[in-house]
DNA sequence: GATGAATGAGCCTTCATTCAT
DNA sequence: AATGAATGAAGGCTCATTCAT
């Protein structure tokens, strides 16, 4: 009579209990006793679950990108869809969202971006990931900038996002996500009409009422 | 009598190596065999020279640290001390020189920044090199703004740098230095006053006769 | 569920395995991989069972000792507590019973020796070792000499055994454990009262009844 | 032009290292780098002047028991052939002379006793060096005793002295030379006449005129 | 005679994975 | 579904020895 259900169980137990690891002794140091051993459970379920080391670490990379998605998306569909600042601070806002700062994922998305290049799937979910970091910003850049600008704002602000994340994982007081906003938004308020800083002050007194 | 001088041979030789490896495997698979194979010498050497895989590595962080610094260090001798917009340009262009946006380097320096978080030494090298990053360019920001705009526009540029660093290390096109450049200077026209840039305009024809 | 209890099987094998390799080869040609093999086993699984190599010795060490120990108080067992020759007898027996004369435990015993001098863990377990047997054999002798001559006459006893075993397993035949009875008991008799061994004779006849 | 002699100033030079360094580490732990570096020179001048490693070792192990040989030699010379105890202290003075009792000297025969059982040469040394102790005792006590008994008691003095030793090595004070002399002393005194002991009185007083 | 850089086999250990239970 | 004993390849490192200088 085997337990059903117990995917949902072990899957995420095992890919919190390697972020873990990951956090306290980098991604060289988290061997699969280790992992299994955080997690409370046998090394041979890793095999079990997810074919072995490769796929949990896969697995781990995606989960961790699904929520920053996630985050982005739950943010965005709060703006209005004409605020376009708003919805600019609500694509940096989610990146810089506080489970995203938390060590465990600091650690081991840096750990991972380091690994993307020397391991074929983990550089595919690299990519898509920033990809699509980049085009939703031009996506609303676009509506207000010609093409090419929008492309080259773009890139300065994905830049400024990966370049205080990663400046910031290795500071010990962690990364600063209110300053990481002002400097973003300092930006902004220098390459957007100040139009578009009125327009999103209204619209956004307008939601508190 | 034994061959003399061979350190300065040797030492090269291997951290040079470390890196080829590095760019090929990653620095998890960067074993002392595959080193020493690609140095064309016996494994052994490395303890002999390094005393161990640790102090290999170490080197060779030292070396391209060294060499960024070094390369800092000379951009900024060829410029006049009031040129200051000419002093930020040649700190964006020694983090870009050709040297740094190599592959081997590229992913070495990223492979050591992931690693970082779990090997004091390599954390030491990683924050002095960040801070210095840092106060080269805010040093150059306090003669024309205030203190605190001059740290809060210096960790912008930072992070510029290595966002943008970083998001290239990740592309099969590789670092694009030359928009790399463009983008920082965007930042610092809207962030300075224009007539720094008719000054720096002015000393460098003056230079150029 | 995986096999349980193995422990009782795999110590006490690799535990064998490391004096009989001992024996044949001795303490510095007894690599972890000459062990396992004579086994039977796997390398990896001295480091799962005793921790490393250290382990295993430390372990092989104190099945010696604690063979000898149970050696010599199961003797004592059988002694009446008023017959000193006879508990004398059983003390020296106990040393020179078969299973210490092993060519495997005599080697074993003597490459132990000489490493405890750069061992603390094995200098203890020698340690406590030696002055067990000394404080066995005063014990005994003080009830019927002063406490000054006992540890006199202690301290030859002790020496003649660890001399006779010593100088025995240098020699191809091996201990003579009948002439090492014979020459301890030739010492006994000359150190302590005739009535003694008048007393040693009725208790062995009563007991033989 | 090469250096004449230099044999004699290298290779006690060599000898001596490789006791002090068997001292410091253990038999196990005395490398070739660490005994040269002792010794003041090159690693590769071991080979020149030992053909290697065990050719050193030999060479140590013969030094000792050449300067044990000699101790006794020495002070047998200073005894009158009758004085058969006088003869028989001097043996056992020589095995327990200050140099054998350095703690360089002990640690290295102890390591050589273990090692001797896996090592043709060193084991030839060692059986050589035993007979002859015997021998030179049981001659001795031939002439006052049937050549049985001569050959039981030779036995337990030579097992006296090797016990008082080996138990002393392990001991934090060393060797009790005294003790070891009264021990055996005693043992004597009640196996051979006394007369013997007049005589040994009545020629040291001669040789003391 | 002497050096010490260099070698490469061998050491102990770690670890992802397998499989009988 | 889950265990954990067992495997064996690969890792970093040590070390006796060689040899060009």
């Amino acid at each position: 009579m085997p337990k059903v259900g117990m995917d949902e169980i072990r899957r995420p137990q095992l890919i919190n209990a390697t972020m873990e690891v990951i956090d306290q002794v980098g991604l060289q140091g988290a061997s699969t006793a280790l992992i299994s051993r955080a997690a409370g459970v046998s090394p041979g379920i890793i095999n079990h679950y997810f074919g072995g080391k490769d796929g949990l670490l896969d697995a781990t990379m995606r989960s961790i990108l699904r929520q920053l998605s996630e985050g982005v998306q739950a943010r965005l569909e709060t703006i209005h869809p004409d605020d376009i600042i708003g919805r600019l601070k609500a694509i940096v806002g989610g990146n810089f969202d506080s489970h995203q700062l938390d060590s465990k994922v600091v650690k081991t998305w840096l750990a991972f971006w380091s690994q993307a290049m020397h391991n074929q799937s983990l550089y595919r979910l690299q990519r898509v990931n920033e990809k699509r970091l980049l085009s939703h910003i031009r996506l609303e850049l676009k509506r207000v900038l010609p093409a090419e600008r929008a492309q080259f704002v773009a890139q300065a602000i994905a830049a400024l996002i990966d370049g205080i994340w990663l400046r910031g994982a290795l500071t010990p007081e962690g990364i600063n996500s209110d300053l990481a906003q002002r400097i973003i938004t300092d930006y902004l308020e220098r390459q957007l009409p100040s139009e578009l800083f009125e327009k999103h002050r209204t619209l956004q007194q307008e939601q508190g009422l």
